[in-house]
Order: C-alpha cells, then structure tokens, then sequence
DNA sequence: TAAAACACGTGAGAC
DNA sequence: TGTCTCACGTGTTTT
C-alpha cells in the first residue's frame, strides 16, 4: 500500500512523469512547486476515502469493500429506501383514509356533548328496585357510537337481562328507560347496580 | 481533462513515473505489460466514475458537482431516510394499535352473522301500517356496533320519528320494534317505507 | 495568481 | 501464474 518511493512526509525520490514545464524548472523550485500539488492532492484523497468509508459504514449489506462495489451496494440501497418510504407513506394515506370515519365519529361525540350542554341536559341514571332481582332504569348520558349496544353487552355479561326497553336519541343524548332482571339468583341493591351501571357508563 | 501526452487508446508518449523493475525491461515488453494494466485500470476508474454518476442521478439535493462531495450529499440523503422509515414505521405502527379496535369490531361482526345462521334467525323487516303516516315496525337484523343509532338517526333524517321502541339483543341478532310516525306530513306505503328501511340497513 | 478538482499512468500487493 | 484493486505523484483545467 505504501508508496516505496516516497518518504512519507512526501519528498519524493522518482522523477515522475513530467514531461511539460514543470520538469523544466530548477531542482529546488520544481521541487517545492510539486510539493504544494503533492499535499493537496493527498489532502483531497484522503478525504474521498474517509467519505467513502463513512459510507460503507452506513450502509448494512456489503457483498464487497471495494469502492465501485461500495457505491453500488450504496445506490441499491438507496432505492430500497426510497421504496420503503413509497410503501409506507400509501399504507399510511390508505390506513388514515380508512381511520376518517373514526375521527368523524370523535368529532360527533364532542358535538353531541356541546349540544347536551347547550340545552341543559344532565347525565343521571337512576335505579329501581321492582321486585326481587328486577330494576326499573332511567338513564340519560351522552350519545356516542355503539353506547347502547355496548351498554346491554356489559348488563347481559354481568347476568342481566333486558325486557322492556325504549330508547330515544334528542339534542346529543340518548334516554333509556328498561327493565332488567338478574337471571343469576343473584340479588343486588339499587344503589349497588346503579353504582355497577355508571362504571359501565364511565367504560363506555 | 485530457491528457496531453496520451493517445485515445493508451499508448503513452511520456517515460512516466517508473523507477522499479518494469523500467529495465526492454523497450517492446516494457510498453505491452504496461498497456495492459493500463486498459484495466481505465475500466476501474470508468466504472467507478459510472457509479459515482449514478449515486450523484440518485440523490435529490446536490451542493456539489465534486466527488467528496457527492458522497458526502448522498450520506446526509440516506440518513434522512432511514430517519423517514422510522418515523413512518413508528406512525404506522401507532395507526395499527389504534386500528385494533376497528379490526375486533369486524370479527364480531363475523362471529354475531355465524351465530345468526347457527340458530337459525333470518333478517326480517315488517312494516305495517297503522293509521295515516304511523308504522309498526318490526327489524331483525344482525349485531353490528352503532348500528341501532344508525337506524334511528336515519329514519330521524327521513323525517321518521320513533315513539315506542324496544330493542333486544340476542345470539347474534338485534331484534327492535318500534312505532315510528312521518313528521313532515308526508304519506307513504308500508311498501314503501319498507323498501327505504332495507336500502338504510344495507348501509349499516 | 493560487488553490482545488480531476484524469492519468504506474508500481505494488492480494487472491 | 495473471488479473484486479489500490494509492501514489503528476500535469492540466477550472474557479
């Protein structure tokens, strides 16, 4: 790797290739002259070289450390990331496309609560107890997507069963007035399935 | 840029740089041994310089037509990259998360329409006219989510206002009943009415 | 003019 | 062995 002629402080002893006016010069100013050239030249490689290194080391698949190999493995690597970001910036139009109607829907909770507001309507819910393991509802909260049908999911799975239901959606809210019925055996206070009621609410 | 003391195809005029073995030989072998290394390292720096021109087409930003610099353009260009994929990636990966959701509801969706057909329950809209613009109505259809909000804020739209609903939920199947009455003074056939219920089910 | 960038031919080492 | 790759010093051109 080293160049057998020359010291390394650059000072060399072979006459070079100089076949135009440089080798014309004196000794001592041809010397000089070259000299300049020599440590700008040796300037200039070595930063291609640190560059090309700083490169290689960026790039994770390297089937050879030449340096065309190096720049090559560079450019395919290149256009692998440019397709990258191609396939994911889609992906990522398509997938918040698809997520639209999610943040529509947000923006119609937060409406429907404004409106709730608006005309002074109040969450409550209210619990009855009937007879034995049966409840009278009321009802009154927020509307948002799916709630009533979260609603009966959470009742049915905590053993209640539903009978006689109404449901009205007005002004952003939606009013359920039913009957529901333990049909476990289980028999639970109105306070205590009210309190199960709004945790119901509260997840929804 | 060309050289002064070379022909196109190589055969150098200058003594050039040697001052080792190669020099003693005679002048014949001397002129065909160097040629050949000659031709092979004028396709090296050909392909390098190819390749480095192809990087250089590659990178949007060039500050410099030179080659440190191309290299030095191309590195800051593939770690924007790799920095656009991660983020991508991350955004993406975020969007899923949020997307599960989405994805359970649908193979609930799937699960209540096995369940349907499992037990046998068919969808089902009556309609039946009860005096002037006022309807009974009977749905059977399958569980979505929201898809009873839907409905009424549909029929709400269409001018329908629902008065005694019930609405139950049951392997796999939403089954509501419901007397809605036209506000708007319009009349319509039970037919018809019927015909309107099963184009805003579709769309549920 | 000086400095920077480039292409060139060449010797030496690696496989 | 020959072929490939590299670093080197140099002359020329460009800024």
């Amino acid at each position: 790797m080293e160049y057998a002629d020359c010291a390394p402080d650059g000072s060399c002893v072979s006459e070079g290739a100089g076949s135009g006016k440089g080798r014309m010069r004196m000794r001592g100013q041809e010397r000089e002259y070259k000299s300049k050239n020599l440590q700008a030249e040796r300037r200039r490689r070595q930063k291609l070289s640190d560059r090309l290194l700083a490169l290689r080391a960026l790039v994770p698949i390297i089937t050879n450390m030449n340096k065309a190999t190096i720049i090559e493995d560079a450019i395919t690597y290149i256009k692998e990331l440019q397709k990258n970001v191609k396939d994911l910036s889609d992906q990522l139009l398509e997938m918040e496309a698809s997520s639209e109607e999610e943040a529509k829907q947000r923006s119609e909770t937060i409406d429907a609560a404004e409106e709730m507001n608006k005309c002074g309507i109040e969450e409550d819910v209210e619990v009855t107890n009937i007879d034995g393991n049966k409840f009278w509802l009321k009802i009154v909260i927020q509307k948002k997507r799916s709630s009533f049908t979260k609603l009966v999911e959470a009742m049915n799975f905590l053993g209640f069963e539903f009978t006689d239901t109404s449901v009205t959606t007005s002004k952003g809210a939606i009013l359920i007035t039913a009957c529901v019925e333990g049909i476990y055996g289980e028999t639970f206070a109105a306070a205590e399935t009210r309190e199960l009621l709004q945790e119901i609410i509260k997840g929804i």
